[in-house]
DNA sequence: AAGTGGTCTAGACCACTTG
DNA sequence: AAGTGGTCTAGACCACTTT
């Protein structure tokens, strides 16, 4: 079982059940909670947060409902660990005209590190000129390729990064992120728009330029809230949708 | 306030806050609870129900959750009514390039009823004949149309609707579903792909035929989950985004 | 059998809104 | 002052998983 210090909650601000899930966000954060290490148990994790089961209960239950904590009825509580099924799909919108998902086929066609654009720094929170990594990916499904990514990301959040790394690992990049550099992906915010594919989405699309193209702008966050990863997929849309739940009843 | 029925908890399956939330969310449906009127009071609602007030909290909070409810400290709680700013954009989710919201303004270009198709029948959880009611939208941003809306919905649901209705309403299609029909929606599900403007489409929206457009095709859901709108959207992306928006910690 | 999370209770007290 | 929801407690008991 982890060992962790018994964290004063009067030193947080908010109240109680806020004040437990900030520290929990941050433990997470920090590597101190691990992914897919079991968590300790409720009475104890109240105890050392001097709440009763109940508040703690509640700040769990929040963390599960944003996806970073899961709850196994007899087994314990654990930090998501970013290789599970659902939580590709989380951030892997793509289903075919029937609606069912299929994990891509991906390819890195491209690996740099520059410095920050204006915009990259503007949406990553860095300064103009900041070092960050540039990457191209392309994704098939149904061995077509499908999505071309363009991502930028901040170098120093994922110092020791190489093109090795990339094509090497197994799983999404998301996992990568979170195994080896302690990033956790909790959330991202994206923007979508039709537009004619230019010549380099084109070719590696193996479309015509200027089709129509399926266009998404994506921000990521870690569990902190924090900007981290900044996307532009553009989509061949012709035999796939973005599919967008709303949760139901 | 509202008088109902001693509903007894045990008729229902499920556990009790389950059985709770299922009989709020049907008496919602029928119209028993109104929107903007105020429920009784948790005592009172739990006493009626035969459980705890934390159980009764429990049911109501999911239903907050879930945008069917509003809780407002120190006042009560209510039906959301599907006036509400912030519902408006729960479905509406074209921003323009800064981000910001704007309300449409709506015409009416076409109003029918039919038989429905065996794509609308599969939809909307019909018979292939049943009637339906189609119309079409031309929705404008910045003065701009912008916003090609075809839609479908069960004639028999909305019986009585007419040209009339639609043109002469205040506020949105969604808020005269609920008040003039007792159909609230709750949530819906989006699929989007980028393809080149139909002909009609086109002339409706200004631009040129073949043009990338957005198409947002949407089944939106009751309370009760119960499908009962199809609508396709194309939407000229020129000058706005879908924007989906994570829930952030 | 032991340990975990899931549900439920019956209170207490606080914060906010309204008359 | 009265009424509402918001937070918190300290238990009880159940359901599920593992040993």
């Amino acid at each position: 079982m982890t060992q962790l210090p018994a964290a004063s909650i009067s030193a947080q601000p908010g109240i109680a059940y806020r004040k437990v899930k900030s520290i929990l966000i941050s433990e997470i954060a920090s590597g101190a909670l691990q992914p897919g290490v079991k968590f300790p148990n409720e009475t104890a994790l109240a105890k050392r947060f001097g709440v009763s089961v109940g508040t703690l209960r509640r700040a769990v239950e929040e963390l599960v409902a944003e996806n970073i904590l899961v709850r196994q009825h007899g087994r314990g509580t654990f930090v998501r660990s970013l290789d599970e099924e659902r939580f590709l799909f989380q951030f892997f919108k793509l289903a075919d005209r029937d609606g069912n998902f299929e994990y891509p086929k991906v390819e890195l066609v491209a690996f740099s590190q520059a410095q920050a654009t204006s915009q990259e720094a503007k949406v990553l929170g860095l300064q103009s000129g900041d070092a960050v990594f540039r990457l191209e990916n392309v994704l098939s499904l149904q061995d077509r390729a499908t999505v071309h990514d363009r991502i930028s990301i901040d170098a120093k959040l994922f110092e020791g990064l190489t093109q090795q790394c990339l094509t090497q690992r197994a799983g999404t990049i998301y996992e990568l992120y979170q195994r080896r550099f302690g990033v956790t992906i909790a959330c991202a915010d994206e923007r979508l728009r039709a537009e004619d594919a230019d010549a380099r989405s084109a070719e590696l699309l193996g479309i015509a330029p200027g089709a129509s193209v399926l266009r998404i702008e994506r921000v990521a966050f870690t569990v902190e809230n924090r900007p981290c990863e900044w996307r532009i997929s553009i989509v061949n849309s012709s035999r796939v949708d973005y599919v967008s739940r709303s949760a139901h009843n």
